[in-house]
DNA sequence: TGCGTCTATCCGCATATCCGTATCTGACGA
DNA sequence: TCGTCAGATACGGATATGCGGATAGACGCA
């Protein structure tokens, strides 16, 4: 059995975290949790184009997180570990718990100013 | 209690995972899991120029990934929230998942071809 | 105050990503 | 085989991200 680097794993771990690193993706990952859907009702679900929506499919799907079979002119896609979703989840929890410890007064300011400044 | 929309959690959801979806910012969170670190022993650790861990950390912080507290002339580090860790062990695993279910014969040529084929 | 150490930011360039539009492929039915 | 529909890919311009190198700021101490 041969050894991966640990200089590779990290590259390939990091390149399943830029999978998710867009809010469409999430929104197909998070849209598949009850199910498989095809490329046509995810592009409507995240009200994307259709070629865009098959992109961001294509990035999912190239890094294992969605799995695609046809099914006549369809093509379905669904997920096969989901433990994709769990550690969403957590993610989430931790977005959550950051939202409500800086108080959630100022949604409209903080959608103007992405990061959080230092201090 | 003001609302914070869907589309932006999703954003915010993002945000979080692309500041994770680098190789040296994966390895300072887990360089972090066994306790604070100083800017320079992370730039050690991780073998990264201090400009450029300085500016990794920027990222993380930004985050709420990592905080930072002053001690004299250095600056720690430490990991305000651990289910970012669990989060990327899970993800981890899936990758650990992922490459068992290929079979470690190539790691080489993986490295090489960042993207696994469609099928 | 002046100096050395530790950390943060600025600048500039190379590269990568994102998305709209157009086009191509593949499957089904007439 | 031809038309049609579902989906995938190609192309190009705008934007963002990566890095190295230079520099600026913060702190402690003499």
């Amino acid at each position: 059995m041969e050894k991966v680097t640990r200089a590779e794993v990290f590259r390939l771990h990091a390149q399943i975290c830029k999978a998710l690193a867009d809010p469409s993706r999430l929104l197909i990952v998070v849209e598949l949790r009850h199910g498989s859907r095809t490329v046509g009702e995810l592009s409507r679900a995240i009200g994307a184009a259709q070629p865009l929506t098959s992109r961001h499919l294509a990035v999912l799907r190239e890094k294992g997180i969605v799995r695609a079979e046809r099914d006549g002119t369809f093509v379905r896609y669904s997920l096969p570990d989901r433990r994709i979703l769990a550690a969403i989840d957590l993610l989430l929890d931790v977005l959550a718990t950051q939202l409500a410890r800086q108080g959630l007064r100022s949604s409209a300011a903080r959608r103007l100013r992405p990061a959080l400044r230092s201090a």
